[in-house]
DNA sequence: GCCCATACATAGAAAAATGATGTATGATAT
DNA sequence: ATATCATACATCATTTTTCTATGTATGGGC
């Protein structure tokens, strides 16, 4: 089953717009989905390493001092395509799901 | 995270209109959400079980000759409220992911 | 002094999904 | 004749996913 809150989709869609951080991407998930969607570390540093072996997303560290330096990710070309795959994918599973819960006794007998 | 697929959900969902035995439920769901959703046996029967113990649902043998007998599940007055519920969660699930996926570089810097 | 925030990462435990196996019968296909 | 599929229930082992905790390191607020 495609989408069931699918994280990788979720991060290039975050990366889509600018590149970020992997702490930066948890926190945006997190506000702009409306504090709906929190991802710990435990699985955003793993999709993150994912993503990136599979080529859909590059790092480059950005060294600070004071505080903990940063991996800045960004979305490649091959990315986008994937990120136009899940957002298909998404569609069609709102939909999906829109004709269980909206079905009122519509429904005749499965063949 | 609420919703991701929710199998609980989707069963409630489709007995809201009526009782229904297991293969047909699995049938409903296929069929109604244009065959995105698919659940096989080996998920069905125990969220249905587990339904059952929760008393969202409740379970009436039919029997048939030459075929194999049936388990009829109908919801009951608190599976419709779990319903209720879960379509709340859908509700905020989709617009939690629309405001990643739709957002176009609005987004400010998370605090 | 302690906890929180920053920022990375891994590892173990718990939960869930997948596919296979089992039982039993009738219908269709080869 | 024999195989496969559809019906209809159910469980179980494997794999995958998810969650929580642990670890390292530093600065700031209480």
């Amino acid at each position: 089953m495609a989408f069931k809150g699918d994280l990788e989709a979720l991060i290039l869609a975050v990366l889509a717009d600018h590149a970020l951080h992997g702490y930066e991407i948890s926190k945006r998930i997190r506000s702009q989905s409306q504090e709906v969607l929190k991802y710990g570390e435990g699985q955003l540093y793993p999709a993150l390493h994912k993503l990136e072996e599979a080529g859909f997303i590059e790092a480059e560290w950005m060294l600070q001092d004071g505080k903990p330096d940063r991996k800045v990710y960004s979305i490649t070309p091959n990315g986008r395509e994937e990120l136009d795959r899940h957002r298909t994918a998404w569609t069609k599973f709102v939909s999906g799901v829109g004709g269980i819960f909206t079905s009122k006794a519509i429904a005749k007998e499965a063949k």
